[in-house]
DNA sequence: CGACATCTCGTTAACGTTACCGATATTGCT
DNA sequence: AGCAATATCGGTAACGTTAACGAGATGTCG
């Protein structure tokens, strides 16, 4: 009932004696270069998985003076949300961890509400000489021909936040929308009963622009309708940041519809909360929404708020350069990873959601 | 809207160039090490804080060769049970990470429903020399009696899964047990309606011994009476490991009380699952339980299961190690972690819950 | 056959840090 | 004063890997 560790690793030094090669050889069969005969790889090789030698990566680091440079064009945070603030805190400490490498890393922010200020930076980052690319695909069309001329260019793209599929050369980190979708109408099916009447709320100036939306809405109704149990179902759009405006538009709707519960599509679900805890007279509904800010968290321990779906923003865009990292450094590149954890987070685990 | 990030790393060799010493002193300096004069490490400390030197631990861990050695004290897994695995794997994870670091492991599993076997395991682990152990305490007494046998040895001592206050030398890494109850508890009135007879399951040989299930208990309850919704709470043991044994036993409970809801307070909640899928004529309550193991995840995707709360043992074991990783060998010891997040599984998210 | 390219392989200096060893300066004691 | 003990510091090999450089062997073409 006990385990040892061998902990003797071999190492380079080790294989080339045992191959009676110099560590030189060792070193150009382990990166396949060339300047080797294929008697003496396949010789190397077969000692190599004898011994399954695996290489020391500390070591590596220490040695390899590489000056890579990754970009990272995401939106900037507003003051109506925090949401790419956390991104952010992912990637610097990515930053962090990545410049021991010699890894410099520039980061472009553009404003998700002016398609212009994309643009404007994804020409600033090919006009730069970027090995790779983090991107946050708010404007499909402008992504996807941003995509291509770095691709002509033999710059590498990975996705986070949303996905389109099949275009960046590196995949996607982030959660699968039309799951989160389907886990807020799971959600909702344990708050409400049946024949509830349930609304749908964008709220975001450009709507149109935010295609990701779409997908969770999809999601969510899909799975509501194939319960058959009666809910009555609306979709409305606040396209709006400002929250006077935005109480205007709920006071109307809200009168006009009494729903039971309200799904948030995106992380602006804290104003909603607002404007239920300042209308006291109105009956709350249930209320579901997206990520963990500060703002929705309030909302989430006073109980105004039910369920807050979270896919750890941070976490995913450290992900996006820890792939980078592996892609270039080490040979570790399995291809397609999973989707992210999709995390629900109520008045009574929010405590411990480290972020 | 572009940041650029200045990845000039100072090294302990610009630090000595600019102090005007060897860079052995600048060593002796950061581990503060004797033999070296007030006024030097006085300069020399400025230097370090003024140019915000960090060190480079992969060079470190390269010339550094110190011969640690942790040992890990679990439980085995049972037939019963594949939930000791999880922990299992995260704290191979870690071997494999750490073994490069020259720390050796050792790994003493003992049997959860046999006293005898952890005394017999801690004995072992005092007969040899450890600077550190990993203990998951299930027996109270005998694990408080070991980690005073440790403190006079000087060796440390960090818990997993569950903990005993103010008993180990490191603390604790795992989440809130009381809240995990509480969670549960929560979930549960979003589940049934007022009035609601709920049954708590505690599925186990040995139970008298796990005390750290009374902790969920206990949230689970303090949490239902505050609600006041009348809710008719019953607490039920089965101290077998043997499917057909409990079979019967919830036979007969479930006849006599048919409950509405049922919550299993450990991993065994598989078995309850697979209880109501062979009787199907019975109502099937909503059924809550713990831990992300194959058997459980399948009656979740069932539909069986409602809600499956989860803690990540693997990552836990995994903690552990890179704790006392980062005791020894960095500085970098904040004392009191907070709780590990708790994590809530449902039908439609599951997929995403990597391991 | 000579000149030169190509192929194969070994030697070695780095990367940043640690720790041992020895050199020099200072102090303490008789 | 002389001598030992101690305090302070610098030099340097080593950790495992990478890559630049060059040496030797073989092949190619006039």
């Amino acid at each position: 009932m006990e385990e040892k560790t061998d902990n003797k690793k071999v190492g380079i030094k080790e294989i080339a004696k045992l191959a009676n090669v110099s560590i030189a050889t060792v070193d150009r069969v382990l990166n396949n270069r060339k300047d080797v005969s294929d008697k003496t790889r396949a010789k190397v090789q077969s000692i190599i998985k004898e011994h399954n030698y695996q290489p020391n990566l500390y070591a590596r680091a220490l040695s390899v003076k590489n000056n890579l440079s990754f970009a990272v064009l995401i939106p900037k945070t507003s003051s109506q949300t925090g949401y790419w603030d956390l991104c952010l805190k992912g990637i610097k400490q990515g930053i962090e961890e990545f410049s021991t490498f010699g890894i410099s890393i520039d980061i472009f922010l553009y404003d998700q509400e002016d398609v212009r200020t994309f643009i404007k930076m994804s020409e600033d980052v090919l006009s730069r000489n970027f090995n790779a690319v983090v991107i946050a695909p708010i404007f499909i069309s402008e992504t996807t021909h941003f995509v291509e001329e770095c691709k002509k260019r033999r710059i590498e793209s990975i996705f986070v936040n949303s996905d389109i599929k099949g275009c960046s050369s590196l995949g996607y980190i982030g959660p699968d929308l039309y799951s989160t979708g389907r886990l807020a109408a799971n959600l909702t099916s344990y708050l409400v009963p049946a024949n509830s009447k349930v609304l749908i709320l964008n709220i975001a100036r450009g709507l149109q622009n935010y295609a990701y939306l779409n997908t969770k809405i999809e999601g969510y109704t899909n799975y509501l309708n194939k319960l058959d149990r009666g809910f009555e179902i609306l979709n409305i759009d606040i396209p709006s940041n400002n929250y006077d405006e935005i109480a205007i538009d709920l006071l109307r709707h809200v009168d006009n519809i009494n729903p039971d519960l309200i799904f948030v599509t995106n992380s602006r679900v804290s104003v909603v909360g607002r404007f239920f805890d300042e209308y006291r007279n109105i009956k709350k509904p249930h209320i579901i929404g997206f990520d963990f800010l500060t703002e929705n968290v309030e909302f989430l321990a006073s109980g105004m708020i039910d369920f807050l779906i979270c896919q750890r923003p941070d976490k995913q865009g450290y992900l996006a350069l820890n792939h980078l990292y592996r892609h270039f450094l080490l040979k570790d590149v399995k291809e397609n990873f999973k989707p992210m954890p999709i995390d629900i987070l109520t008045i009574e685990n929010y405590l411990f959601y480290e972020n």
